[in-house]
DNA sequence: GCAATATTTATACTAAATCTAAATATAAAC
DNA sequence: GTTTATATTTAGATTTAGTATAAATATTGC
């Protein structure tokens, strides 16, 4: 049961954000598309992306940016933003269990996951702007 | 020099964020004046909103949810959201130093600073609801 | 009090995303 | 292999959160 139905246009928006690698947003995978030469309503691409992301094949990041932005890995990890070019990278140390637990101890939560964003000046605005 | 110039709209946008320990969000915030028997210009809530967090009196939360939270707490912290109930609370434990330094070598960024927003169920849903 | 500056107000506008209903496509039943 | 049922796509309207604009009002410095 639960069979994955990949259409024509969801395949589509999946193969982009496998192939990108800088966490594109809905308005940049329709430009992605634009540029293939494919053209999918608006709303078929929200529903793709939200369908493949129930689905489990691509994650939704929220990082404080007005848009939602998708990510081919889809293994629990954490994300880093460039303060200066909003680049975003991915961050595959995991958080302390240690932390999680004290969370737990402080708050009385029976904690899921902890979703971190990072912000800081990656080593090539570093390296360039001073 | 930077003096904190705070108007009557202000003030009282500022009184009710220190009063509330729910995080609320603008629209909230607007409720609660009109509660009060004020009101004030839709835009103007939105200003001062920006002028208190750019003058460090509130802090602005964006924890994923379509509209910003603010916080009177403006010191250092996270913050736990149930997935039942939607409660936001405080995490006052701090995320270890030494994950960011790994981060930091992990990535090359120069880390500014970390947000975490933890997701779980809150004692009272899990009492109740089971 | 009067000019200069800052703030508020009402309104228009934008961006991101969802909703709706009709049109298509796909799958299931016979 | 049509017919019926279900799922998906489409175009366009709608919603939500927030920003921009320009006139009106308030505040400050002389």
């Amino acid at each position: 049961m639960n069979k994955i139905n990949l259409t024509t246009q969801r395949k589509a928006i999946l193969d982009i954000i496998q192939q990108s690698h800088d966490h594109p947003t809905a308005a940049e995978v329709i430009e992605r598309l634009r540029e293939q030469g494919r053209q999918f309503a608006y709303g078929t691409v929200y529903n793709s992306l939200r369908y493949l992301t129930d689905m489990g094949l691509i994650r939704e990041l929220k990082l404080g940016e007005a848009a939602s932005r998708y990510d081919a890995r889809t293994d629990e990890h954490q994300h880093i933003v460039c303060r200066r070019c909003g680049r975003v990278d991915e961050v595959l140390t995991d958080i302390p269990a240690a932390w999680l637990e004290a969370v737990a101890r402080e708050t009385g939560y029976a904690i899921d996951r902890a979703q971190a964003v990072v912000e800081g000046v990656c080593a090539e605005c570093r390296n360039s702007g001073k």
